[in-house]
DNA sequence: CCCGATCATTCAGTAATACCGAATACTTTC
DNA sequence: GAAAGTATTCGGTATTACTGAATGATCGGG
């Protein structure tokens, strides 16, 4: 990827954006910013400046502080309206939310990681995800989808990672997530049993490009009696026919979803 | 604002990110970000290998171009997650919403336009704004919100700018506009009717931060039918008292709304 | 109210960087 | 299979952005 070498003051630009959802920190000062990233505090000021005048920072003008600003905003609603499978993938979730009225998802491999970049909210219950957030791959239904079907070498990596326990129900072994990965090749689907948040369930299936290549994932989440129920009523199925339909329409590759 | 000089690198960075939105184009080539932001073909190179990199460019396979990358979603989910009046303000907005089944937004002053930077859909007919997206103020009720209470100075510029017409209903003349902002300041609140588009209408109040300064502004829009309905039932004065309470609860800020 | 401490901001010199143009590799088209 | 149009690499160099010290602003304590 990164063959050429990089241009040092855009690095340093975007690790300063960084920094904020590191530190979990809304506001930063010069200093912080400066220690955080070990720049010299003029060399820091000058990149905190520059970035502010283009309204990606946003100075307070009370404590002299910087925070995020909004042209963060306006470069990621510019990616929804263009991104080719968020924009195509959008009325297939859609019409599942009216299907079930659950949470439906779609998300893209980022990295080691998946961004959730496209959400329609179910009418009763609120779910927290954020458009945009970075999640772990072995927690999530969406993220298993996707690890399941990357090369192996690339697997391995992820998977020799700590992988973080969020609930009595997450796993965190290497060779039971193997297992879990197997079966969601075999099955052709994969769920979040309360993996992430208690009470909260999700099925999600992996939408191909080609042979072997996914592209995204869609998900369904719900409470996990709302979810159980719909699982009887075929929203396994359900979610498969719509990754298929969504491959042959969008990414004009077919294949045989198995419903079985 | 841009006391110090800026750093031309990352300048030219943002300004290629830019150039996806302005030219309206989901993919570019080097040679089209070159030529469109007059760089020597191999420094574009240099700033997009970087860019992608960093995970805010991605490029496709198949045909080489560059196309917006998933790391601006991110960047604008922790901006959503951080930013505390988006944060603050989100429960007066459920509140708004819960009352009239409207869709209601947030926005604040970016430049010379505004950003819509929250939104809370009505269960029935969706809007199709982006929460991100840089708006006109003269055509939006978050915009004349905003712009009434801008120094002078700042009206002026604003105002000698040509105003796009939307529809049979947008105000694009100067002086009528600054009539309708001497009423917005006299009645405390602004309408969008059907000025933005035909069938759609507005109420927005502004939020007070200081006297003076406003700090973002509210606004519940729907068919124009239906919001006036609510209008008969009290939108106005609801708005207002939000927008009184929000004052008070986030800026610490007292001021009397005047519902008459 | 003044003094000292802390931090943001400016400035000028310089080492290092990113820029440029030419050369090369790759793709597509005829 | 050649030619045209791109993307990508490379090396020298002028420009740039980095540094450290000086200045200005702000805040708290005495």
């Amino acid at each position: 990827m990164a063959t050429t070498k990089n241009i040092q003051s855009i690095e340093r630009a975007f690790a300063i954006l960084d920094l904020f959802q590191q530190l979990g920190k809304n506001e930063l000062s010069v200093k912080e910013i400066a220690e955080g990233l070990h720049l010299n505090k003029s060399t820091a000021f000058g990149l905190i400046n520059t970035l502010a005048s283009l309204g990606c920072l946003e100075q307070d003008r009370s404590n002299q502080k910087y925070m995020l600003g909004l042209k963060l905003l306006s470069l990621a609603s510019t990616v929804q309206t263009q991104n080719v499978i968020i924009l195509s993938v959008h009325p297939y979730l859609e019409q599942l939310n009216h299907m079930y009225d659950e949470t439906v998802h779609c998300a893209i491999r980022n990295g080691d990681g998946v961004v959730y970049v496209d959400k329609v909210d179910a009418g009763s219950i609120h779910i927290s995800t954020q458009i945009g957030s970075q999640n772990d791959m072995h927690c999530t239904g969406v993220g298993k989808c996707i690890l399941a079907y990357l090369p192996p070498s690339t697997q391995d990596r992820i998977l020799s990672k700590h992988m973080r326990s969020m609930t009595y129900n997450t796993i965190t072994n290497a060779l039971q997530l193997r297992e879990e990965l197997d079966r969601v090749r075999r099955q052709g689907y994969a769920t979040d049993n309360e993996e992430i948040s208690v009470g909260l369930s999700c099925v999600a299936v992996p939408v191909f490009s080609g042979p072997e290549t996914v592209a995204c994932a869609i998900s369904v989440s719900g409470m996990t009696v709302r979810i159980r129920t719909a699982v009887e009523h075929g929203l396994v199925e359900n979610l498969k026919r719509t990754a298929a339909a969504i491959s042959h329409e969008v990414f004009d590759y077919d294949y045989d979803p198995r419903l079985d």
